[in-house]
DNA sequence: CGCGAATATTGACAGCCGTCGATGCGTGCG
DNA sequence: CGCACGCATCGACGGCTGTCAATATTCGCG
């Protein structure tokens, strides 16, 4: 069985051919799955949307509670589900957390979900 | 609250722009969000690369349960999870149903999931 | 040192999800 | 007609998940 999270942060580029090659094995579709999970939810596509928009491309937490209407702890909570999944980085800077999304994990999506053809 | 399936089939290619622009509105969220949901688990996954890896491009409930190691039932539901998706489509020849996959619904996703830059 | 601010962690709770066995439904065949 | 087969649906169960309030932790500052 599949169950059970994902405890460590994945491998930072994680697996396989464009998903519709060969039938993808149990380990590869597990941590797909686990990445994509990662993204499955609409507060944390918002919360990356939201970091890619910066111009400085990292955002404090404290920015993002108030765009996103959710609790503090809630968004932390999301935010490290994201820094898990290899998603986000965080940098802390004094008592600032700023995060900013991480562009080869989402080029590496896209490129798994690359239709045939 | 963004709580509660979405019932209906989604909308054959559905949202947004590379979720890199614009910070992503709730809607827009919930949506891309079902979709991707649809998408993150093992199981589901395996099926998609099972359904492409085929050379005729459809297959049939029967011939899925076995490489899965799930039962029929949990084989159909996960089947009527992607289907209503949007992201396969399903023929029923005789008292067989045969599935396929949707390229234009990854391509879109592949794209929304394109990198910044 | 001691306080305040910004985050992270914990605990609790309600709702969702993947799985299976049992059952229902439609189709082709003898 | 009646049976067998392929698939979908139902009901149940255990585990996971998103959310919050409360609390802990870490850091800078006076």
């Amino acid at each position: 069985m599949y169950r059970g999270r994902v405890r460590t942060t994945l491998p930072v580029i994680a697996c396989c051919e464009p998903l519709t090659r060969a039938p993808l094995g149990v380990d590869q579709a597990v941590t797909l799955a686990a990445r994509l999970k990662a993204l499955a939810d609409p507060a944390r596509l918002r919360l990356i949307s939201l970091l890619a928009a910066s111009p400085t491309g990292d955002v404090c937490v404290c920015e993002l509670t108030g765009p996103l209407g959710l609790s503090q702890p809630t968004v932390s909570h999301h935010l490290k589900v994201l820094h898990e999944a290899g998603l986000v980085t965080r940098e802390k800077r004094s008592t600032w957390a700023y995060y900013s999304v991480v562009p080869e994990a989402f080029d590496a999506l896209a490129q798994v979900l690359a239709p045939p053809r």
